[in-house]
DNA sequence: ATGAAAGCGCTAACAG
DNA sequence: CTGTTAGCGCTTTCAT
């Protein structure tokens, strides 16, 4: 059906070690034959078959992609990044989501090794050291991208969330906020929220300010969770803060809604600020200050410096961090 | 380095044919030769090499996918049922991300022809004939998921947009609107946006009502243009119509906030709804009334189908049709 | 510079 | 029921 090697050898009347020399450039050819049997493979639009190729080179154009959700909008971004500049360089992506368990995330990791992937660009909320453990051990070059990374000895591409707590924090500070909330969803240490926190006490230390951890309350991450805590705030009667710092957009915009809906005016009676820079901060009204991460860049960037390390180059810097934002918007006074 | 067939078969003193029977259940094998050859494959870990299984069977496990667009809300929702269904079936997502070029999509449908994907499911925002007959001639099985697949003749996943628009039509007219304003982001044929209004023409016709072609606004699909084309639309002095209706929740959000920040009162001046049911419906105060599309089932449905397909099955039902559903939200009355 | 031949790991006749 | 053998399409020694 389709064209091999063996026709175009045929065809040009050489062997297909020949052709297979001119397709790879491995070896000198001379130029009347390689004229030819280029002439013919573009003639009969022969593509060597990928498949033969891995198995005798023990190792596929393949990327394997592990990526804890999907359909998260933050995922999607790096994705977005990972799958063009992959593309660009000529190799495809074997996408695989974990759903955050560890049990996926090994599972998958074996089955990208089988598969003789030439690469493993890992994505996780949060890594674990058996997960990293397999693929070292493999020996596939891999990197990395989670908030915890920098804690292994991998190669990693990501952010800076205690700095990006940091400059939050002193972000609020420096607006005068005295009194301030903070909204996180979990308190398991090396989290991203956590280390928003950590940046966070810094700011306050740096600036003679006292973090009451009082001011720190535990909330599931969706809208309408953060959307009951400032209700039933509001409702028993405790004197609102200044600011609502909430380590993610869908809290913030839960926080603003509540505000709204008991006629408390954000920013002037109280600033709040989210993280991520979701699309939402663009569309709640007020509109969100938030901090914004690049994450399309992290993606580029993870897998342009995993092809690098597929294709043998040495690299030096062995984490990447990338520079955060924070914008400024209506929310915030 | 890893262990082979050969390595089981010597260890379990047979051929690597009787090995191979075991593994594929493909013939008889006695009892007992299969029960050692599975003990040492077991013990030594030994997984079939799937590149060479793919080159003797000429068909990998691979599905490829086409998405227009990752980090799309829509597209990862249905990415998500793609590929848990898929691994559940012991099939591997290869992606490819058009950004909805057809020149990119037939570069991709190539690629995936090349690689001997098993079969091939291909989102697009509107599906083209070129595409089409490029995947029909290889012979790779397919599943289409794309608003307009049904004018093609192949297998497809999807709902019924026209349908949609005329429930929200007749649901707008059920609800005593009788100015409304229709706002949608092109007039090209066989768009989701066109095929919505489309059903709402056929609503107002059958309620005896005539479609004013002026009611009609294209705007471009985003929040900000829905929200200048309000304002420009307010301060223009014109009367403001009963309701509102975006063909996407984005442009919905606009609108929304355009008319709050003119104090206009949804829904009891003017109700919204939009179209999509995203994360923002919820979060957008007032919130939206719009129109549900079981995206993951989408997914997962189309590539249930396109796994039947390529393990052989006969299908006789070309197209499925999923229900889509309006949520009544606070935009509307 | 070129060709012949071996072999990557596996499946599938074919023979027995 | 089991083993032998011939490839799948390609790369890569090893000769020439």
């Amino acid at each position: 059906m389709s064209v091999t090697i063996k026709d175009v050898a045929k065809m040009a009347g050489v062997s297909i070690s020949t052709v297979s020399r001119v397709i790879n450039n491995s070896k000198p050819v001379s130029n009347d034959i390689r004229v030819r049997v280029t002439e013919i493979i573009e003639a009969t639009n022969y593509v060597p078959n990928p498949i033969a190729r891995s198995l005798v080179l023990k190792k596929s154009n393949f990327i394997g992609v592990i990526v804890p959700d999907i359909s998260n909008y933050k995922i999607g971004e790096i994705l977005n990044g990972i799958e063009e500049i992959g593309k660009m360089y000529d190799y495809d992506i074997l996408l695989c989501n974990s759903y955050g368990e560890l049990k996926d995330e090994i599972k998958y990791i074996n089955l990208l090794i089988n598969k003789q992937v030439a690469g493993i660009l890992f994505v996780s909320w949060n890594l674990k050291q058996e997960a990293v453990d397999i693929i070292t051990k493999s020996n596939i070059p891999s990197v990395y991208v989670s908030k915890n990374a920098k804690d292994f000895d991998v190669f990693s591409v990501g952010i800076d969330h205690e700095r990006a707590g940091y400059d939050v924090g002193n972000y609020l500070i420096s607006k005068k906020n005295e009194d301030i909330i903070f909204m996180s969803p979990d308190h398991t240490s090396q989290t991203i929220n956590s280390l928003i926190i950590d940046g966070v006490r810094r700011a306050f230390k740096e600036s003679g300010r006292v973090f009451e951890e009082n001011k720190l309350k535990y909330i599931k991450a969706d809208t309408i969770s953060a959307y009951e805590f400032i209700m039933d705030y509001i409702k028993s009667g405790q004197e609102l803060p200044d600011a609502f710092f909430a380590t993610n957009d869908d809290m913030a915009a839960g926080v603003i809604n509540a505000l709204c809906d008991n006629n408390i005016d954000v920013p002037k009676t109280v600033s709040v600020v989210g993280y991520d820079n979701t699309r939402i901060a663009n569309i709640i009204r007020p509109t969100l200050t938030t901090v914004e991460q690049p994450l399309y860049d992290i993606g580029a960037i993870s897998i342009r410096i995993l092809i690098k390390k597929v294709e043998g180059f040495e690299m030096k810097e062995k984490n990447i961090t990338l520079p955060h934002k924070i914008i400024e918007r209506q929310s915030s006074i």
